[in-house]
RNA sequence: GCGGCGGUGCUGGAAUUGGUAGACAGUGCGGCCUCAAAAGCCGCUGCCCGAAAGGGCGUGUGGGUUCGAGUCCCACCCGCCGCACCA
């Protein structure tokens, strides 16, 4: 086979038409014909892309990867689910048909068609006939569907609220998508607006968020993240009254024993009572100012904490339950709407920003803690908590400590019913309502007569519908079309409006992964039976910035779909496994930028193994890297010389079991090499699996000579373990070889007889420092090596007649002369 | 501030339990082949001393444990990531 030259071009296309006519990576649902009974599952997904223009590095790692455990986890006997799709709905191609006029649906559709392409030239071992995009209407009909199931559950609802509002985009967006108070799309300030919007009701989940983080195989990282963004702390809630006009004021607190210090109070501009509160005093407009100033300020600049305190105080009071004291109500922004309560009782003595905020305003600190030691001065708060302080000023709570105090008077409030221990979250609804076009739409209309009414299961989809101006008015652009927009009430049949605000996109891949297992069905989302039996996913491989958003939207669609009896399973996904992100010059790859570095070129010039083999190479894939194709080269050249082996066809796989000498060593290698890069693509350590069949392919070059057997066998098996990271490639070469598929073998297994060394070499060290090393036969007795090391001329030069205090040996590893 | 991760040649990186630091690759240099080039093949490529044999130093810094430390312990420095006026 040496004299052809390797063209990965047309070896490339010969398996890939192979494998296309065949249908060979496509896996039946249970039930179906070729489906294995007894053979165990296995789902392997990659995050599914979104389809802007044309894959990049990034998409090569992600589904390369992939590629390597789908293949692998088939050669050991799996039935692997291994489908792809598209992540259609989105901002980047509404704005681009803002920009060019184009439809979002032309646009998407030819990238998909460009991703589809590239895909199938990397030859990555999808079954296709499950592929579809998260913007087609057999697709979002389900999506609609899901949200009237939550709907009914009163898992979706609607509400007035402050809100995140990107004034570019011009729309609501979630917490989570709000980064340093900036938009996560276009880095635009948000500000906040008040809005009536539609929620999913996420926060009814925290705690099970929380607890399932436990049986999950995740990154800590990644599992950490989602701890603190769920934000669980214990503490109390407590009522402080307000007399005139008589509202209450839960406040949530982790430091209860600190109540008795409480001199003030603060609420939230967005504060719903807050209105209410000052209405006709003399206070009203000077609050309604700094309400409205605070709500004008972006949420970037509101959480500079840098910046001096500001606030107005309203002219009401409270009442402290603990000790019936009066303390003034005041207004500003330093307390959030988005945490707790939206209210706090202000503890100057021992909080930093109460402190600060009573040294500007000229109001009480009252020590109610005492510091242990005299650390604490008084021109600071003192904050510490370490558990030994006790409490002053506190009425029959003196003299206890504070987690005592915590206990005590959580108790009290509890049995007079003014408050209790609470646990509070900082995880938030999720707003899914966006004022945005491409997007799957909110079946629900309203009728002036029946309110709000869900579009009843039969008539979905709700479609989109063509428009001509996507432009945003800060309304959703459906608001325009007439025919959309006037409809009929379904329950009483009269005149209607339609919702016009769309779906937030991590509604569509918030399911994406069930719609997998039955993507055909059109009498349902998907059939329970066949979604149980692939989920979960057993290796889910993506970003790490989806670590939030992404991954909590799925895991919470997840348990409330399994609540309301669609699923059997409590957990989406299973493993997960975060690669590194490809940068250029340092840089995020972005269309925006334009500096996103495409694998076509590479795969025209050099062919998809190398490019595939290429990108596994370049380091730890959780690891980033800056791109750089400084080492394709290499990585083409070491397939060249797994296609210029030169060896004789392999009869049967034992041929070569009974060679002597070098082809003994060969062997050796082999199988040493079957072990390894096995264990290293368990640890996802393809790098390294890549490295190890250098060696491998090095050896069989050193050692021309040896039995022809053995280097057809390490051939065969140097083809067999290259075939998940260059399936074509290594395709050809096998059959070659043997004369088989190398898919339809079963991975390898190493001989433990082969693994067996004979001669072992042993370093010699004197006082722990390399001196020599010695080649004796695997298993010789300790003193027998002694007397071997001793006799070493470099090791007796530096013993130099010197006394042998100890003498160390580790068997098949070293001996050590300590001397003195 | 809180939480997490990391620091190894010129570069990417390797080094299960503490046991030959630098596998494998890139880059560079030298050689072979060739009319020439490409491709390929061979050798060298951590720093310093040495003709060589060999020796000294060396995994961010300082200390410790150990016969032996990239690996374990303590302190520190630097970098990256996440969260953050969280009550």
């Amino acid at each position: 086979m040496s004299e052809d030259r390797y063209d990965p071009h047309a070896i490339e296309r010969k398996w890939q038409q192979v494998w296309e006519r065949e249908g060979t990576w496509q896996v039946p649902n249970p039930g179906e014909p070729g489906y294995e009974q007894g053979a165990p599952k296995s789902y392997v997904l990659e995050m599914l892309p979104y389809p802007s223009g044309e894959p990049h590095m990034g998409h090569l790692k992600n589904y390369s990867m992939g590629d390597v455990l789908a293949h692998f986890r088939r050669r050991n006997g799996m039935m692997v689910l291994h489908p792809m799709g598209y992540d259609a709905f989105g901002l980047p191609a509404e704005n681009h048909a803002i920009k060019t006029g184009e439809h979002p649906a032309v646009s998407t559709g030819k990238s998909i068609e460009e991703f589809r392409r590239q895909f199938r030239s990397w030859g990555i071992s999808i079954d296709w006939r499950r592929e579809f995009g998260t913007h087609e209407p057999s697709y979002y009909r389900w999506t609609q569907w899901i949200f009237l199931e939550l709907y009914e559950r009163g898992l979706a609802y609607r509400k007035r609220a402050p809100v995140k509002w990107c004034p570019k985009d011009q729309t609501v967006l979630a917490n989570e998508q709000v980064i340093d108070g900036h938009c996560e799309r276009c880095g635009t300030a948000v500000v906040v607006k008040m809005l009536e919007q539609w929620f999913f009701k996420i926060t009814d989940y925290a705690e099970r968020l929380l607890e399932d983080l436990a049986q999950l195989d995740w990154p800590d990282r990644v599992v950490t993240m989602q701890r603190n963004w769920i934000g669980r702390s214990e503490g109390a809630e407590v009522a402080f009254g307000c007399a005139e006009p008589p509202i209450d004021f839960p406040v949530f607190t982790t430091r209860p024993d600190t109540l008795f210090g409480a001199t003030f109070f603060v609420i939230a501009p967005e504060h719903p009572d807050l209105e209410r509160l000052v209405q006709g005093t003399e206070h009203e407009q000077d609050v309604l100012g700094y309400v409205q100033q605070a709500l004008s300020e972006s949420v970037a600049e509101r959480a500079n904490t840098e910046r001096e305190k500001t606030g107005v105080f309203t002219g009401r009071y409270v009442v402290n339950p603990v000790n019936d004291e009066r303390i003034p109500v005041w207004v500003s922004d330093y307390v959030l709407m988005d945490y707790g309560t939206g209210a706090i009782m202000a503890v100057p003595a021992h909080d930093q920003r109460d402190f600060e905020f009573a040294k500007k305003f000229g109001l009480e600190i009252r020590r109610v803690v005492e510091p242990v030691e005299d650390e604490a001065r008084d021109d600071e708060p003192f904050v510490a908590h370490s558990g030994e302080e006790r409490l002053i000023n506190s009425d029959g709570f003196d003299g206890m400590t504070s987690p005592e105090a915590i206990r005590a008077i959580t108790a009290w409030l509890q049995k007079r019913a003014l408050g209790g221990p609470a646990v509070n979250y900082r995880l938030r609804d999720w707003l899914v309502s966006r004022q945005r076009y491409w997007g799957a739409p909110i079946p629900i209309v309203y009728c002036e007569r029946d309110g709000i009414v869900p579009v009843p299961e039969d008539q979905l989809p709700v479609l989109l519908p063509d428009i001509e101006d996507y432009a945003p008015k800060g309304k959703s652009p459906l608001a325009s079309s007439d025919a959309f927009v006037n409809t009929t009430c379904p329950k009483c049949g009269g005149p209607a409006r339609r919702e016009t605000d769309t779906m937030d996109t991590f509604v569509d891949s918030s399911w994406y992964f069930l719609r997998y297992c039955d993507p055909r069905n059109d009498r349902a989302a998907w059939e329970r039976a066949i979604v149980d039996h692939w989920m979960p996913v057993d290796q889910y491989i993506g970003g790490v910035e989806h670590a939030i958003l992404h991954l909590m939207y799925a895991r919470f669609f997840t348990k409330a779909l399994a609540d309301m009896g669609w699923l059997g399973f409590q957990e989406p996904f299973a493993a997960l496994f975060t690669q590194g992100m490809i940068t250029y010059e340092g840089a995020k790859m972005s269309k925006s930028k334009g500096n996103v570095i495409s694998p076509s070129p590479i795969v025209e010039r050099y062919g998809a193994d190398t490019a595939r083999c290429y990108i596994l190479f370049l380091g730890p894939p959780e690891d980033d890297v800056d791109w750089s194709d400084s080492g394709v080269g290499g990585r083409h050249r070491f397939l060249n010389r797994v296609w210029r082996l030169d060896v004789e066809p392999l009869e049967d796989a034992d041929a070569a079991a009974d060679v002597e000498g070098d082809a003994r060593a060969l062997m050796r290698k082999a199988h040493e090499t079957i072990a390894a890069l096995t264990g290293d693509i368990h640890r996802f350590h393809f790098n390294k699996a890549l490295a190890r069949l250098d060696e491998l392919v090095n050896e069989i070059y050193r050692l021309p000579d040896a039995d022809p057997r053995a280097r057809s066998f390490a051939t065969a098996v140097t083809a067999s373990l290259l075939f998940p990271f260059a399936p074509h490639l290594a395709s050809e070469v096998y059959e070659r070889v043997t004369g088989l598929r190398v898919w339809e073998q079963p991975w390898p297994v190493a001989d433990p007889a082969f693994l067996k060394r004979e001669m072992v070499q042993i370093v010699v060290q004197v006082n722990g420092k390399v001196r020599d090393s010695i080649e004796v036969a695997a298993g010789t007795e300790d003193d027998e090596l002694k007397r071997a090391a001793l006799e070493r001329p470099n090791v007796q030069r530096h013993l130099d007649g010197k006394q042998v205090v100890r003498e160390i040996v580790v068997p098949g590893r070293l001996v050590n002369f300590v001397i003195r």
